[in-house]
DNA sequence: CCGGGCCTGCGG
DNA sequence: CCGCAGGCCCGG
């Protein structure tokens, strides 16, 4: 579900919540998460029990908690996961998975009913030598349009394909690589190595642009998506393309189309977005 | 590159 | 009942 703006929402609202607070218990309910991989409980209570949460990161679409001993606990919310700073007496929602108890009288839960999350445990200054975060591409806020127009043009994959590989630009999922696609004006099914000069500088704007306006709308919620402290986003209402097949484009009011390619729907408008 | 799989829940 | 879902991994 989350993709960068929903993972940078939650980020802030945790970071105002949880920082400073101490971890005085850490309970996990036994069952594997992503790819059957058991939680590793273990190595989560060293590195957070009796400590004191200092900073809550974000790297790509990961969140990173880390500790006054050094250690990083490093999450993945998958397509349902939450984390969720609540006050300790409050039910715990069904398919809870971990909970710090805090000494303030709260709790901080992952929840993720799919369990296509992921949750590990870094040792200090360790966390970007993890597998899963040492392959990710670039920070699309941060992104020049040098470095997009060396990216492009080593790969000859359609457009698509390029940006929701993380490997490329790190962050960008389903709902925004159509987004941007449709503000840049460049066509899904268009190859990558194969875009003028102009388009590679109207697609590093569009994300920018797209992404920003998310995190300013406290992200999307379509379904499942809420911050720290379970609050819905409003980005869904300002969405241009994604979920709106049938719908006339805001430009030019030809009916969005959606068209599928392994298995995930990519939405855009057929008269504005070139190949 | 594609299809399938991992899981659960929801809406048509 | 079926199709679909914001992510990612694996095998062919």
């Amino acid at each position: 579900m989350p993709e960068l703006p929903e993972v940078e929402t939650l980020r802030r609202s945790l970071a105002r919540r949880v920082v400073g607070a101490r971890v005085i218990g850490v309970w996990t309910s036994g069952l594997p998460l992503r790819l059957q991989r058991p939680v590793p409980a273990r190595a989560l209570r060293r590195a957070s029990l009796d400590r004191r949460i200092v900073a809550i990161r974000r790297v790509a679409k990961y969140l990173l908690v880390d500790t006054d001993a050094g250690d990083v606990i490093v999450i993945h919310l998958g397509m349902t996961g939450r984390v969720l700073a609540a006050a300790a007496a409050t039910p715990r929602p069904p398919h809870t998975h971990v909970v710090w108890t805090l000494d303030d009288g709260r709790e901080l839960r992952f929840v993720d009913p799919r369990r296509f999350g992921w949750i590990t445990a870094a040792r200090p200054g360790k966390e970007a030598e993890l597998p899963e975060l040492r392959v990710l591409g670039a920070e699309p806020l941060s992104l020049t349009v040098e470095r997009l127009a060396a990216l492009l043009a080593r790969t000859r994959r359609a457009m698509k394909a390029f940006l929701m590989d993380q490997g490329n630009i790190a962050g960008l999922g389903n709902i925004y690589v159509s987004e941007a696609l449709f503000l840049a004006g460049i066509h899904p099914a268009a190859r990558a190595d194969r875009l003028s000069a102009g388009a590679v500088a109207r697609l590093r704007d569009a994300i920018v642009q797209v992404l920003r306006g998310a995190i300013a709308n406290r992200g999307t919620t379509l379904r499942d998506y809420v911050d720290g402290a379970g609050r819905r986003g409003r980005n869904q209402f300002r969405l241009h393309v994604y979920g709106r097949e049938e719908l006339p484009c805001p430009r030019c009011g030809t009916p969005i189309r959606r068209v599928v390619d392994s298995g995930r729907s990519t939405f855009f408008c057929p008269a504005c977005q070139k190949r």
